[in-house]
DNA sequence: AAATTCAACTACAACGTTTTCGTAAATAAT
DNA sequence: ATTATTTACGAAAACGTTGTAGTTGAATTT
């Protein structure tokens, strides 16, 4: 525990708690020699501010919440790396809640949340059944929340996103020019509104250039993808080029290619919405949809920050849109020499 | 903002704050049907405790902190996993700190820490310079910590790690016995234990099988690394073995074969500490030592716990020791088809 | 019948800050 | 010289919860 506080404080320098309180804050009633006194003990006797006690008094705790489905992936981990650094170079403390995929964990964490443990929230959906009223309550408390990734169609708040649908029509565009005939579109989920643009974007451009091809659902459950996608891979009509909308079902589609013993790019060709750090010495590289990861989060935390400060107002069609990049390599079929 | 209190609870219910207090934390002192009353209204108004009374009044703020170096990376993702995991399931927060590898953020993280923030602190240190004053003012003010991986050796505080000396020597004899003569080992810093320890492993090694072979100092600076990586391949005298200490390192060979042209595991083979999901994906695929990291958050949490509700007693030699597994792939020579 | 115990509640202070409202002395304005 | 203003501070009331120490009225014991 922290002992010595602002009553200390003034005992020993024969003033009243409130005005070490206003000389700490630098206010411009309290005379430059006592400020000084003042700064010169709190600072010998390391004296820190209870911050409960402020939160509780000023009804703001400098803490916002990161909701996101998991860490242990590079685009959120990057999203938290942006969400830290102009927090805590605002000041704030970052706490972070995992869904894991979990629509009933996501709700039972934003119901927490009510409490006033932070002043706001920034948040990517998880990609179960999407039902927001848990969220709803959230914004009803006033509590300022701003989507990234994969962001809620239903709520009215800030959006940081990428243009998914282009992003999506392009990654298809872009298997279909490699020489793909059959396609196919792995997803994670038909309640995100990411995974639905681009699958629209996939849709489109299979329309636009007569290609054929379906969509594979995939889920939460890493064991029922695998065998999702070794069955889709193992049909005599497999399709010749695969979009994953995520990267661990890009990783998952090199694992049964490896099984099944089919060659990318020869036999399939792959792309992935994808932030690996490896995507470039995979065998073969994958060809990947990139999302700025660390500017979505950096760009979402830093519109919470303006709205807690009341420089912001929210429009129903509030969104940051952040491109995402392709980069081509050799799971498309790119420098073929190895 | 929160407004339903117990105030108000108390006035709809003719009662008084405290007795509605009770009922809430389930009293034996209360009726039951007094409770059922205090129960069914506080659902209804959805009345959620103001959670920085509670911490101002009982001295606990049920919320703990993490302080990891960085976060896009497996090994501190699936560790903060593991420690949400326990942390959630005990009814904690977990705020989280980046200190970005850099000594003076780790100390002004510790220092505001040291206001009674959090109950604990669950932290793997930074690689630069190690002066452990802000830790030690931290436990000073009895704030109980525990580490994980990068442990610090001058604090009386339980530590969870891997046996790093072992796995040092393992990867080393591996290195040796899958043929290398000449060895480099990449140490990401002199300061910290776990680096000490994988690099007297590996000298070890080489002097009980009597190889030769260097210490690449790296550092944070990625660009520097490969500065230092590409000198040494491109040497005359290069060698035929790298074990780095650090998957970022890993990743840098890599990068530094493919400039150079040579060739893994035929010229240079490579092993590494290393979490990363897609280590049997690379070209080649990578021989790791990987660490069990979801569990060595979940075991640092779960001391930490332990400690907060006094069933832990520390002693100075606390230590918990989660074995890493080598994993032999072909960049050490292992299955050379393709 | 008086004293004791007990069950079920209430009053109030405390946690450490911040903020509102004062107020005394010093200075300036009339 | 009197009044107004300014400067620099203090007293006390919040914020919402919890713990201690009562206070009832009823039940039990003596």
């Amino acid at each position: 525990m922290n002992s010595v506080n602002l009553k200390q404080l003034a005992r020993e320098l024969n003033l009243s708690v409130s005005t070490v309180s206003r000389a700490l804050r630098d206010s411009w009633e309290i005379s430059t020699p006592t400020k000084q006194r003042v700064f010169a003990l709190a600072k010998e006797m390391n004296f820190q501010p209870n911050p409960y006690a402020s939160s509780l008094r000023k009804h703001r705790s400098r803490t916002i919440a990161v909701v996101i489905p998991e860490v242990a992936n590079n685009f959120f981990a990057l999203a938290i790396k942006g969400i830290e650094t102009v927090a805590r170079a605002k000041g704030y403390h970052v706490l972070i809640y995992l869904t894991n995929e979990d629509v009933a964990e996501e709700a039972a964490i934003a119901s927490s949340l009510q409490s006033g443990r932070v002043d706001g929230v920034v948040l990517s959906l998880c990609g179960s059944a999407q039902d927001t009223r848990h969220l709803l309550e959230l914004q009803q408390r006033n509590i300022p929340m701003v989507f990234f990734d994969r962001v809620s169609e239903g709520i009215t708040a800030p959006k940081v996103m990428t243009n998914d649908y282009e992003s999506g029509f392009v990654a298809t565009e872009h298997l279909i020019k490699s020489g793909c005939r059959r396609l196919a579109h792995l997803t994670i989920s038909m309640c995100l509104s990411i995974s639905l643009k681009r699958q629209q974007g996939y849709l489109d451009a299979m329309r636009r250039f007569e290609r054929d091809g379906g969509i594979i659902h995939c889920g939460s459950d890493d064991e029922a993808n695998y065998r999702l996608i070794r069955e889709l891979l193992a049909r005599e009509d497999r399709p010749d080029g695969v979009f994953a909308s995520v990267e661990k079902l890009a990783v998952q589609v090199y694992h049964v290619c490896r099984e099944l013993g089919l060659r990318i790019p020869e036999d399939v060709k792959v792309i992935s919405f994808s932030n690996l750090v490896t995507a470039s010495l995979l065998n073969p590289s994958l060809t990947t949809i990139a999302q700025p990861a660390f500017d979505m989060g950096k760009e979402a935390a830093t519109i919470l920050f303006r709205r807690l400060e009341k420089k912001y107002i929210v429009t129903p069609e509030d969104r940051v849109m952040l491109p995402a990049r392709l980069e081509v390599r050799e799971s498309t079929g790119a420098g073929l020499s190895r």
